[in-house]
RNA sequence: GGGCGAGUGGCGGAAUAGGUAUACGCGCACGACUCAAAAUCGUGUUCCGAUAAGGAUUGAGGGUUCGAUUCCCUCCUCGCCCACCA
């Protein structure tokens, strides 16, 4: 009997499957297409671990399983690189980025290769070779002559380490994403494609994608679309207008400052004479700051007055500007006009400053009932200052709207003052009189409540007054004998108390008085002249309405996406197919001139003063103009590598055409992709990216579609075994090779890889239960060894079709929601029945054959290697990845016997076994005559009889 | 601070149009084979209880139901992403 040796099987059948040529995709119409896809590695030093293998083999086992139904598969490979990550390998090597990108593209193949991945290699791409990037250019162009790439001279993002500029996307937290270094801003000329256009599309897309709600989430909030208005504050005596934009309008009435950010235009220029010396001071040191710095939200806000006011709009007011940092340049106009009391920054900066904090906005709490009287009301607190507790009514537990722990609280007798008709309250409810009026809250608040004397709901308008103890005389309470007793004082410490207080409205009162602070959200207006009583929503459309008629103000809708920064000062990427002259600026490289070949270069290291290295190569910089042929200079800059992975999945339809990018009758047949497979890393750049261009394409005709990806699939990430994220750093990285080598082969591996959990599912990798995949395999090995050394029998199996027919069920239905881990457990059981029967019976049923046959088929898209070298031992010549996926009929999943749990007032008290779909007066008759029940039904009265047909009959007794 | 997701044995996890919780694997224990070990095969393995009867158990607490891991409410913990975006 031959053992199991992965290092013998698995290299042979690699070798066989690629001359054979099996997963080649068919240039045929006569299945179904499927195109499965994961994402194309760039193919950095550090070779692949099994983390990344899980990526590939979750993507295989689609790509196979679709084979193996009927499908036409397309499931391609190749490399993304072009790129930082390459360029910083070869410089930190010494070799060239070509040589460097050859060594790594190999390596990497080769661990793919001896994962017996079924990737049709004959469409492999690089994004570095001339043959792909011409057509990056070719792109480039097209957005070029759309109007979607422009040049600009900005501030933006730059890496002094890998002295470069980065896009947006490419900075977290203040670092470069690639080195982790801090990034700073440097004003230079750059090329843009315009993103922005595409905004609303790109949001409105995500919908209908059947992408995982996290990945939609990140890009809408990336994209950061907000509805909101502009309005223009008039500068008292200066012509400029101060433009700002806000989402709450409806707050107008409340501003009571202005803020700019340090670099708005007009931050100096409207400074005071007396203020100037202030302002220049403040704006240099925001400059001087490192955006690290500046962009911690958790540090004290800054600020200082300029000295020039500005108008509201709406009442004439006169409101001071500001400048602070905590306003940011990029976002809106950088200019906001400050509403303390209603946003939680401004706040903090008003309190810090001592500006003026104004209330427009009462919340609403409690639940409208629908029988309200409206009355006023007052909300008392009484305070004690030498105990800092504060005087509770305790109703006794609070139920439904009943009860509680409140504050003093009751009506207005009409015409009556607030803080008299509180005081009196409180001497009548709790007797103490000696009482110091401290203050109002500063603003009402309406609440639905339920009286707990009188049995009365009442919409209030509630003001909450504090008063403190002088001391703690008490006078006779007047309450009549129904109110006495039914409620008892307690004094309770006031950070209790707010966990305490058994109402919302009364909790608002209490934090508005004992620590005001803001009140967010939508509300009822007051204190905003003609405004008032309008609900937020209602005032915001009005005041919308009147901003627009004095056109002071309109309505806006505002994104936080900007435009995609594609300039790279660096040699390793696509150059930029443009050329600049003097008579006729920048113009694009004619498309039979391309591709614009990357020159050899002496050094590829940047320079550092911001230009690419091609800028000191004068055979590539010096050439002519295609519009006037006078002399010109060439683009130095060359494209972000993230241009290049926004259109690769169109060129695997057709990677080898010479004419075009591709031909539009295979993108119809391939495109969109089925099934994208990757991590999360990609949310917010690459599948934005490829978004965008590929609403471009099918703009510009290119294309039918107008979204790439129908469904992506993000896998969860292999962690090392001690928890952490594999790394290089770490030294705690676990590549295949080395498992390869120690015997266990990548069946075992790729089983692993899917078994360990669901496969959405980060997990630690674990050496041990690598061991059991192996066993499982060896186990599964062993039985169809021999099976084949006996003579086999002919006596038929209802057992064996049984199983065989549960097991295929269960996998083809899993496999179609990609539930890995329980397919390969249904397999891991049927391979431990397998055994049971053999140790009962031996190899006599006749069924053997078709039951090893059906069991490797099903193994075939997890582990293709020892399916298709058990799969030949039992006679097949033909490769098992070309067989037909096995077929179950119902007929034989089900058994004629099965047990039923019969439960005694929902608890399982026996089992009871019935034949298949017998009716429940059966199987009533059953349970009564159960030994095991008796105890339970002697005596009592059956009331009620739930039947689960064919597993559960539940008896409830009295 | 905001958004998304998740809490089940010693561990990874299974079971959610409500229906016998702990499948499968790891680990552990015992047995067979062996001079012995490894490998292999077999048995057991949620917890308490005595190998019994019985009871408890899906982060905590409450609710709906004959019956809740699954549905609803309150809270706690962890992970990921975003974050002074007006």
């Amino acid at each position: 009997m031959k053992r199991y040796s992965p290092k013998d099987i698995e290299p042979k059948w690699q070798k066989v499957w690629e001359e054979s040529g099996i997963y080649k995709a068919a240039a045929t119409n006569d299945r179904p297409k499927k195109y499965i896809l994961e994402y194309f590695p760039y193919p950095s030093g550090a070779a692949m671990h099994v983390g990344h293998v899980r990526n590939y083999t979750i993507g295989d086992a689609i790509a196979r399983f679709n084979r193996m139904t009927g499908h036409n598969v397309l499931h391609p490979m190749g490399w993304d690189a072009f790129g930082l990550p390459a360029e910083n390998y070869a410089i930190k090597n010494k070799v060239s980025p070509e040589v460097a990108i050859a060594e790594n593209t190999k390596r990497f193949k080769q661990q793919l290769m001896q994962m017996g991945f079924s990737y049709d290699w004959s469409r492999e791409i690089n994004s570095s070779n001339p043959d792909y990037y011409r057509w990056t250019q070719w792109f480039f162009l097209l957005l070029h002559k759309k109007g979607l790439a422009y040049q600009q001279e900005s501030l933006q993002w730059w890496c002094p380490f890998d002295k470069t500029v980065l896009a947006n996307e490419q900075i977290e937290a203040g670092r470069c994403w690639r080195c982790g270094n801090e990034v700073e801003k440097k004003a230079l000329k750059q090329w843009f494609f315009k993103i922005t256009d595409y905004a609303d599309r790109l949001l409105a897309d995500l919908d209908n994608l059947n992408w995982s709600e996290s990945i939609k989430s990140m890009q809408r909030n990336w994209i950061g679309k907000s509805r909101g208005a502009e309005i223009n504050f008039t500068i008292e005596g200066r012509r400029n207008k101060l433009k700002v934009f806000t989402t709450r309008p409806d707050t107008l009435p409340g501003v009571t400052f202005m803020v700019i950010a340090p670099e708005h235009p007009l931050a100096e220029k409207i400074a005071s004479d007396q203020h100037r010396h202030q302002v220049q001071t403040y704006v240099k040191a925001a400059q001087a700051a490192t955006d690290i710095f500046r962009e911690k939200t958790d540090r004290e806000k800054t600020g200082v007055f300029t000295g020039a006011f500005a108008v509201n709009p709406i009442n004439g007011n006169k409101i001071p500007i500001w400048i602070a940092d905590y306003v940011l340049s990029g976002y809106g106009t950088g200019a906001i006009m400050a509403v303390p009391a209603h946003d939680e920054r401004d706040y903090e900066f008003a309190i810090k400053f001592n500006l003026p904090v104004k209330y427009v906005v009462e919340p609403v709490t409690g639940e409208v009932q629908g029988d309200e009287v409206e009355k006023e009301a007052i909300v008392a607190i009484v305070r004690n200052p030498k105990t800092n507790q504060v005087l509770m009514l305790d109703w006794g537990p609070r139920q439904e709207r009943f009860g509680g722990i409140l504050f003093v609280g009751g009506g207005l007798e009409p015409g009556e003052d607030e803080v008299e008709g509180a005081k009196r309250e409180v001497i009548e409810e709790t007797g103490y009189d000696n009482l110091k009026f401290v203050k109002k809250a500063p603003y009402l608040v309406h609440s639905y409540y339920f009286s707990n004397v009188k049995n009365k709901n009442y919409y209030a308008k509630m003001r909450g007054i504090l008063f403190e103890l002088d001391d703690e005389h008490q006078t006779k309470t007047s309450l009549d004998d129904g109110e006495k007793n039914k409620f008892t004082l307690k004094w309770i410490g006031t950070d209790k108390a707010s966990e305490l207080v058994d109402d919302e409205g009364h909790k608002q009162i209490l934090n508005c008085l004992v620590s005001p602070g803001v009140v967010s959200g939508e509300g009822i207006m007051t204190d905003s002249g003609k405004y008032n009583g309008l609900s937020s929503g209602e005032c915001r459309e009005k005041i919308l309405a009147d901003l627009e008629a004095k056109h002071q103000g309109k309505e806006v809708i505002n994104y936080k996406m900007r435009d995609w920064l594609i300039s790279r000062q660096r040699y390793w990427g696509a150059p930029i197919p443009i050329i600049h002259c003097n008579n006729d600026g920048a113009v694009p490289v004619p498309e039979d001139q391309l591709p614009v070949k990357l020159p050899v270069v002496e050094s590829i290291e940047p320079s550092g003063d911001g230009r690419s290295p091609l800028a000191n190569v004068p055979d590539f910089v010096n050439t002519t103009c295609p519009k006037c042929g006078g002399p010109a200079t060439r683009e130095t800059d060359t494209m972000d590598g993230f241009a290049c992975s926004s259109w690769y999945f169109l060129r695997f339809a057709d990677s080898k055409n010479k004419h075009a990018p591709f031909d539009k009758d295979k993108i119809d047949y391939w495109l969109p992709v089925d099934d994208y497979i990757g991590g999360a890393e990609h949310a917010v750049m690459h599948l934005l990216y490829a978004r965008f261009w590929t609403k471009v394409m099918k703009d510009e005709g290119l294309i039918d579609f107008s979204e790439p990806f129908q469904t992506l699939r993000n896998q969860g990430m292999i962690l090392a075994p001690d928890g952490n994220k594999m790394s290089k750093s770490k030294g705690n990285t676990i590549e295949p090779d080395g498992l390869i080598q120690q015997g266990y082969g990548a069946d075992s591996i790729r089983i692993m890889e899917l078994f360990i959990g669901p496969w959405n599912q980060a997990a630690s990798w674990s050496v041990e239960g690598l061991g059991g995949a192996y066993r499982f395999l060896q186990r599964t090995w062993t039985l169809v060894q021999e099976y084949n050394g006996t003579e086999g029998g002919d006596e038929e199996s209802e057992e064996l079709k049984h199983i065989m027919h549960k097991t295929i069920k269960k996998v083809s239905e899993d496999m179609l929601e990609l539930s890995f881990n329980t397919s390969i457990a249904a397999l891991m059981e049927c391979v431990n029945q397998l055994y049971r029967i053999k140790a009962q019976d031996g190899y006599r049923a006749v069924e053997w054959q078709w039951s090893l046959e059906c069991l490797l088929k099903l193994l075939a898209p997890f582990t293709p290697h020892i399916a298709e070298e058990l799969w030949q031992e039992l006679g097949n010549d033909e490769s098992i990845h070309l067989s037909q996926w096995p077929a179950f009929d119902d007929k034989y999943v089900v058994k004629e016997e099965v047990n039923i749990a019969v439960q005694v007032n929902g608890k399982v008290r026996a089992e009871i076994e019935v034949v298949f779909g017998a009716h429940q007066d059966e199987v009533l008759a059953l349970a009564k005559q159960e030994d095991k029940l008796k105890p339970y039904l002697k005596g009592k009265q059956i009331e009620r009889v739930i039947y689960v047909p064919d597993k559960l009959l539940s008896l409830v007794i009295n």
